[in-house]
Formats: C-alpha cells, sequence, structure tokens
DNA sequence: CATGAATGAGCATTCATTCAT
DNA sequence: AATGAATGAATGCTCATTCAT
C-alpha cells in the first residue's frame, strides 16, 4: 500500500461518510486526497472498488474491535463491552466516520452485513446462557437489534442522549 | 392533484425507496410514471420539490397511523399498538416503501426528524408512568430507539425474524 | 386589439428590451403579463410572431416620431430635430425601451432595417442640399451613422454625456 | 494552450460572433470544434468561463492594434490610424469576428468596457490639441462615437458604405 | 507509478409549443 | 377567448472512465 494508496483510502472513507457513495465523485476523492484522479483508477479499478478496498479496511478494524470482546471469558464483560462500543467509538473521529459509512452503504446499497456479526452474535448468546437467561438466542438478537438502533440515533440525531442511554441498558441487565 | 401527478409521485416513492434518492433520476421517474420529463418540474418544482411532496405524503399517512395509538386510554394497549407497528407495516407494500424511504432519507440527508415522534414518544411516556415503571422517560427512549433497530432490520436483514423478535418483545413488556 | 393582447405586447416589449429575445421566456413574458402562456401562442402564432407584432409596434411609433421631422420644411429645422430625437427619447421610460429593443434586435437577428430611415434619409439630404453643403449625401448618412454610434453610447455606457454630445454637435452644425 | 483548446476558441468565437452568445449552445461550440463537450468545460470552467477566455484573447490583440495608435507622435497620424481601424479590420475575416462579438456582447450583456478605450480617448484628445482644435475632449469623444456608429453599420448594414464614409472622414479632417 | 487531457453517457432543468377543456 | 396540463427536444453541466505520455 503505497503512501498515495493510502491518501485516497482516507480521504474516500471521508467523503463517503459525510455525503454519501453515490454523491461523492472520484474527482472530489481526487481532489481531497491530492492525487490525479487517474490514479484512483489504476489502483481501484473503478468507483466500486474503491468502495469494496474501504469495506475491507473496515472489516479489518471492526474485527480488531470484536477481538477483545470474543476474547473475554466472564459474561457480563462481553456483554459490558458490547454496549460500550458505541461509547467508545463516539470519542474517535476516525471510527465514527468508519460506522457512519457503514450504516450509509447499508442503506443506500441495501447490504446486511450479516456474517460480521455471527462471531459476536454467538458470544452474546454464550453469555446469556451462562447468565440463566431463560431465551439466550432472542435475548441477544434483540440486543444486537438495539444496538443497529442507538448507532442510528447516535449518528443523526444531535440531541440522541447516547452516554444516558448506555447507563440505563447496564443498569438493566445489571452491569 | 391531477391522476399524472399521482402517478409520478407513486413512481418517484418507489423508485427513491428502491434506489435511494440520489441514484433515481428524475428521467427514470418519468419513464416509470408513463409521464414526460417536463411534467415533473412543472408540478413539484425541481427533484427536492418532488422529494418533499413525498415525505408530507408519507407524514399525512404516518399521522393517521400514529393517531390511532395516541388515542388509546390504556398503557398496555399504548405499547403493544406501538410494537406492533411494524408488524402491520410489513404487510402493506406501499407502507413498506413509504418506510424505507423515510429511512434512507435520514442516512442520505443525515436528517432525523424528531418532531415527527414527539408525540409518540409523550404518549410512550405516560403508559410507561401509569404501569408505575421508575425511569418513564428512559424506558420511552429506549423502546425508541429499539424500534429504530428494528425498522433497520427489518428493512435491510433478509433473514431478519420479525415476528419472533416481537412476540419476544411483548413478552417482555408483559402485553 | 384585446386587453390582454396590450398587456402581452407591453410586457414583452419590457423583458426583450431588457434581457434580450433569446433570454426572455414565453414563460417569463406570460407571468408578467397575468396570463396564461398559451394565450400568447394563440395570439402571435409563436414566439417570432411576438416579436414581429413588437418590431411592428415600435414602426408605428418610429413613424409618427419621424413624421414631425419630415414635415419640417426649415433644413435647420430639420437637423435640430433630428440630433434631438435621442435627447427627447432619453426622457422617456417607455421610447427607451423601444429603442433599446431595436438596437438589440439589430445585434441579436443582424437585421439593418434600411427601409425603415430611408425617409429620413432622404429629409436630411435635402436639408443639407439646401444649406449648400458640398456632399449633402455623404453627410447625410455621416450624420445618420453618427446617431447610431450616440445611440449606442447612449444605451450602454451610463457614463456618456448626452447633453453635452448634442450641444456640440448642435454648434458643428451651426444650429 | 493544447490544439484541442484553441478549436475551442476558435469554434466560439465564430459561433458566438455569428449567432450570439447565448443563442451559441456548448453542444454546438463542441462539435463545430470537433472536440467533446465535456472539454469546454474541463478548460474553461462554464459558458461564462469561455466567454471570458475569448474576450482575453480579443482584448489582447486590441491592445497591440491600439498600441500602434498609441505610439503614434504626429496628431495627424494618430487621428488617419484611427480612422483607418475600421478598413484595416474588414479585411480580416478573424478580426471582423472579434469586433462583432465585441458589439454583441455589448448588446447582449450591456456592458460597454469604457476602461479599454481610455487610453485612445486620451491619445485622441491630445492628437486635438496639438492640432489646435477648441474643444479638444468633445472632439475626441465625438469621434469615438461616431466610430461605434461606423462599427454598428459596417456590422449590420449590408449596403453601407464603409470606404466612402472613412474618405469623407479624412476629408472632414483634413487628413 | 502517476498525470491530466479527453470522452460520451447521463443529469436536472428550461423552453417553445400543443391541446383538451 | 382563455387556461393550464402536457410534451419532447434542447441546454449547461457533471460524472466515471480511458488513454497517451
Amino acid at each position: 500500500m503505497t503512501e498515495k494508496q493510502e491518501k485516497i483510502l482516507n480521504a474516500a472513507l471521508t467523503l463517503f461518510a459525510e455525503e454519501g457513495f453515490k454523491s461523492t465523485s472520484t474527482s472530489k476523492v481526487a481532489k481531497r486526497a491530492e492525487v490525479s484522479e487517474g490514479l484512483i483508477f489504476r489502483h481501484f479499478g473503478n468507483k466500486d472498488g474503491l468502495l469494496e478496498a474501504i469495506i475491507q479496511m473496515g472489516e479489518d478494524q471492526a474485527k480488531l474491535l470484536f477481538a477483545d470482546i470474543l476474547m473475554e471469558t466472564d459474561p457480563k464483560n462481553v456483554l459490558r463491552k458490547f454496549i460500550e462500543i458505541g461509547l467508545n467509538t463516539s470519542k474517535d473521529k476516525e471510527a465514527i466516520n468508519f460506522w457512519k459509512l457503514q450504516f450509509k452503504i447499508k442503506w443506500e446499497l441495501e447490504i446486511y452485513g450479516e456474517h460480521k456479526i455471527e462471531a459476536l452474535e454467538q458470544a452474546l448468546i454464550k453469555a446469556f446462557q451462562t447468565l440463566r437467561y431463560l431465551q439466550p438466542e432472542k435475548e441477544a438478537n434483540l440486543l444486537l437489534t438495539l444496538m443497529d438502533g442507538i448507532a442510528t440515533r447516535m449518528m443523526l440525531q444531535k440531541s440522541f442522549d447516547l452516554e444516558g442511554t448506555i447507563e440505563f441498558l447496564k443498569q438493566k441487565y445489571k452491569l
């Protein structure tokens, strides 16, 4: 990965997250990356290729983020760490961009990357099992679904009380 | 509202919901509505005007939908009806399109129409109060947030078990 | 000529003079005339027909204006009145519009209405003859040409000293 | 300046001069320049940018043309050269286009580029002063105004006797 | 690897004009 | 006579992509 390739990816990540994929022209990306437009195509083939590279980059990042949870053995810690993902994200500008892009793409292209969260789902199920919840699969699913809602609010509703919501959640799950 | 105006609105609603606002060209709308492209601009001024008309149309529909909940006096019924919104929507093709569009636009334009759900929030708070929940505002907010998550899954994750999730929710709230 | 026909002609005259023929859309004319766009075509066939009607209207007005000069018998008065046309025009908003339109159209369509000034030319030639100028045709032509220049400046150059120029001209021709 | 850029400028100059700025579509320019339409916008930003480039090109040319007059020291030569500008122009197809465009734009956009002729005006005033004319400013102004008239006729009135008029003028100023 | 000129399809929008009422 | 809905071609401009250097 050359320096210019990275510049392109970073520029594209920011712009796609801010304005959406369709609305961001390759010329805008080139300008922000301070690179000739042709170079984007040399490296990534076409605009979709650029998007894929960014998504891939994101998945790697996500794996790293999730690894911390997956390695946790104490079920309460699993839940706590999962619930706190959003809180940690909200403090890191780059992380926000990454997640924003994930959701924007979900909606723009109507692709829900189920496989990305499979491992996470299993970890949550196991945690709920250990904690003797009656319907651990359903609990896990509901929590995952709720996290989609929290992400939605967190990124779109300016007045959303992220910390309060997370506090309330932890209380509910007795963490 | 002439016949052709309605054809335009319907075509646009479907296409915007399917492909997104930016990705849908006015010419595509015109073709689907079997109408000249110029007519769109005669009636709605510009593409944004068309979108606004659709959103307005949707809001009127939403008000009708919410009115049923707002008039409910029994707190358990308030919660049940609210939770079941998604279920009812999922059976009506037009309603799905409308809600899909709402979410797509949220993400594409990053606008969260908070005022639209204010009345609903108040109704939920009151319901939780009556049911003696300790933190009715937080409960209401969490439920609303969860509904955003359910909507996200319902519309993007093909394998999502909507009915199971709703059943589980009702059980949780003892409805 | 109905009332609405007149409203259309007046609106078109003003707009064509202000913005030019090509740049003025029929819809703008209709709006300013407070008339439906279709009516323009009912009455004048097409946009060119509207222009022709205005030009005709202008020619009638010009004939009236020139008649005063043509009926003059004293050669000095012929010259004076001719030279002072611009001065008189400059005080009448409607007249300015009319002349502006004439020149704009000249340049936009590259039509020089020679026949319109033939009678005037003859009157000037005769005046110069009577005043014993050596080359009355050339004198007449030069004066006519100069008037085109004066009109150009008067209508386009904001700082143009119309009165001074006319005074100077009268002095030159000993009027 | 690439070859295609020049082709665009030349095509645009001709077309704008022949049909006017507003009436000439960028697609027509592209076709005549045998170039893709997009290229016009890549090089000149937008249609106005193209016009500006042409005007700039013309102004450079005009400066060259005027320089010859401005450097002249003999007052009679100043006047003669000035009066003969039109004659020289009339023999150069490209020059005619340039001047035609200047006047068309004057009328289409109602801009009179006063600063362009200031130096020329000063040179004329000085010439008339040296020749002991009583009102050199007024003489200079009148001559400039007359030249606007000559240009108008020369370019719009097919039957205009340019050479005769200039001959007559030279005689009047005893050149 | 990197540039930037060049392309052609597509976009939102405007326009003159027609037609049913 | 008058309206306003409706059309289809054209307009200025943007975009993703290609290619010679």
